[in-house]
RNA sequence: GGAGGGGUUCCCGAGCGGUCAAAGGGAUCAGACUGUAAAUCUGACGGCUCUGCCUUCGAAGGUUCGAAUCCUUCCCCCUCCA
């Protein structure tokens, strides 16, 4: 196998298209160094598991030699891409953006190195343009071509709304390459419309279009909808060691497949060995188990991923109360305060309601004890250790 | 500009004068079970000073003993025609 054939081989591993093979092996033997860009949207900068599937890729090329372009998409993002919900976002500020942009960089370098990753804004080419060049750029292209976008299609057929600058947000994206002198484009697959557009751009622009690697999507928690911030399903890579362990091993058993495909850096024979096993019989908490200290041990560090796993099995397992927990003190009078009250302000419940719903069905527990009296007054003096459920905790003191 | 359809509790979506805090599904939460915060099953799912009271069905008014349901005005979305 010649160095191309390695090189491309990892370029591919784990991605769900190239587009188009035969022009990247051209660029690859010309043997510069490709501009590699990935685009990423300012108004997310807590990156989640889902982003690092991109960003494992973009540190494949590095380690060949490759010129990784990470974009910020300070412009864009007042746009927001196109999703059919939420179509507006209220743009950020300066600021913000400049902050979430230092967030990028902290988190993007546990992945990447610093040293070989240039850090790009598209306001740098936006707003020079102005207005006029932004209809300039629009004249190029249709509206036609823009409803084969399928998200846009599905929706103008459905009778969903479409904003008019939902439309500017491929044109920009495409743009961004013409400006960066992309080589190559990385996105997810959902993102293969927008990478195209870029092609187009760039042709128009006289430059050879860019090539497409698309990596497929990480699903959620839920199992169900891609990884996203907005769902809520996802597994920050800034969060607590316990906490990314406890949400990995909330996979369902069929997923964790899925995760081990994208996130895992064990080789692909690895993998299927994994597979093999549990198909014959191996526990699959325990696999799952190796998988999340992985993740925990790339975003920390050993010890916290061997902590993670002490404190998980003591707390799910043996049912334990952790040590650590948000400790409340909270004031109230002679007559004592009712205990639904208490779990309230202790941030245990949502409202009064809840936490009475919780008490009859059985989830409410002081120092370990569970309550059955939903009508209980706590009174001033002492502290407690107040459980809403398995997992939420909380030191009370009443004075 | 004209004609028609629509905005319901976190989401989707029924309801079309009282029996509606509002069907059903999803999400979520709790319990049981377990191999785990998997899967499965059961239950809960507006708020409160909780066997009662208060506030919700795009917004504001009105009709009525009584309105998510009827009327008026306004805001927003969609479709077709121009």
């Amino acid at each position: 196998m010649t160095d191309i054939q390695a090189a491309l081989a990892l370029i591919k591993r784990g991605s769900s298209e190239l587009l188009i093979e035969a022009e990247l092996l051209d660029k690859l033997k010309t043997d510069r160094p490709l501009r590699v860009k990935a685009g990423f949207d300012p108004t997310a900068p807590d990156l989640h598991l889902g982003h690092t599937v991109l960003i494992n890729k973009l540190r494949h090329f590095q380690e060949l030699g490759h010129h990784v372009m990470f974009l910020i998409g300070d412009f864009t993002g007042m746009i927001g891409d196109p999703t059919g919900r939420n179509a507006t976002r209220p743009p950020l500020s300066r600021e913000q953006i400049l902050a979430n942009a230092q967030t990028y960089r902290e988190q993007v370098f546990k992945i990447l190195d610093p040293a070989k990753t240039e850090i790009c804004f598209n306001s740098t080419w936006f707003e020079p343009i102005g207005a006029a060049g932004m209809i300039k750029l629009a004249a190029l292209h249709t509206v036609a071509r823009m409803l084969e976008r399928d998200d846009f299609a599905k929706r103008y057929t459905s009778g969903q709304p479409i904003a008019i600058h939902e439309f500017l947000y491929p044109l920009c994206q495409g743009y961004d390459s013409v400006a960066m002198l992309a080589d190559l484009e990385l996105g997810g697959t959902d993102q293969k419309f927008n990478l195209l557009v870029g092609r187009e751009l760039q042709k128009h622009y006289g430059q050879v279009p860019q090539c497409i690697l698309t990596m497929p999507l990480l699903i959620g928690l839920d199992g169900v909808q891609k990884m996203s911030k907005s769902y809520g399903n996802f597994v920050g890579i800034n969060e607590a060691p316990k906490e990314i362990f406890g949400k990995l091993m909330s996979v369902s058993d069929e997923l964790m497949w899925s995760y081990y495909e994208l996130l895992s850096f064990r080789a692909g024979e690895e993998i299927a060995g994994l597979k093999n096993e549990v198909a014959a019989g191996r526990n699959p908490r325990d696999v799952k188990v190796m998988l999340a200290q992985e993740i925990v041990e790339r975003f920390h560090t050993r010890k916290a991923a061997e902590d993670a796993l002490a404190d998980f099995e003591a707390r799910f397992r043996q049912g334990a109360i952790p040590d650590e927990m948000d400790e409340f003190e909270i004031a109230c009078d002679a007559q004592g305060m009712p205990i639904a009250q208490v779990m309230k302000q202790a941030c245990l419940s949502a409202s009064t309601s809840e936490a009475l719903r919780m008490i009859e069905q059985g989830g409410v527990r002081i120092d370990g004890e569970k309550i059955s009296d939903r009508m209980l007054v706590l009174h001033a003096g002492g502290t407690i250790v107040l459980q809403v459920g398995k997992r939420k905790f909380a030191r009370v003191t009443l004075v």
